[in-house]
DNA sequence: TTCGATGTTCGTGAAACATCGAACAAGCTA
DNA sequence: TAGCTTGTTCGATGTTTCACGAACATCGAA
């Protein structure tokens, strides 16, 4: 994968309120943490949204700096997974506010997961 | 006041996810909701930020296009308030989680109110 | 070691945002 | 009417964000 030593992840603490709320403010990023709550880890390949390769890696940078998700490396490929208890420690009832509301209104719908058998 | 027919609203279904997130992705923001939620209506003049007047008049419409706030005008100045029950409506749980998160980490606390005797 | 797959980083632009001071509009008040 | 107060709007500026393609680094396989 890219050369990134280990890429780093803030602690409970080090999250911010601030950083946490930006990150989920943008429709591909809801999409992404709705995917990833629909379920464990997933693979960084698996993940389908309407931009380019760099962009969905810069959107999963914001999450992973916003402590929003953890991303593992194995080998060649990525796992990306959302700390959800992390996010409800930090951020109690936060992560499940937005979640029944990005659903109510199919904020970032347009993100999925490859189909099986699509690679 | 300002040369403002009457400042719009949107209504309850009107509001957007990923517009109220970005309204309380800023500190500022956040510390003037903040403070709206510990009382009822206050008056804009009586608000105290670290900005210019034109910022904060700028912040308060970003809150108010949200849906987050209603500001009401009332001869030659206006009051402003926190849309409480409408965001608990469309967005269940987020005010308070916001609000939860924010006073943890003292998120905005720059803003206030003007003292007694201030003005 | 050569190659292919996998993500990250870089370089670049376009768009959005935060901020300020100045100009302005509308309502009181003298 | 003239003037003051109160917010909004405008214009300018600098920063941040989003987006893309290309280049790159790393791992595993051929």
């Amino acid at each position: 994968m890219g050369y990134m030593k280990q890429a780093r992840h803030p602690s409970v603490d080090e999250m911010t309120l601030v950083a946490a709320m930006a990150a989920l403010s943008d429709p591909i990023r809801i999409g992404l943490v709705r995917v990833l709550s629909r379920g464990g880890e997933r693979g960084w390949g698996e993940l389908r949204a309407p931009v380019a390769k760099s962009t969905l890696s810069h959107h999963l940078k914001v999450l992973r700096d916003a402590g929003i998700t953890r991303t593992r490396q194995e080998g060649i490929r990525c796992y990306v997974e959302l700390r959800r208890a992390d996010l409800d420690l930090r951020f109690p009832g936060l992560l499940d506010a937005v979640l029944a509301a990005a659903d109510g209104e199919d904020v970032g719908d347009q993100v999925g997961l490859a189909r099986e058998g699509d690679r």
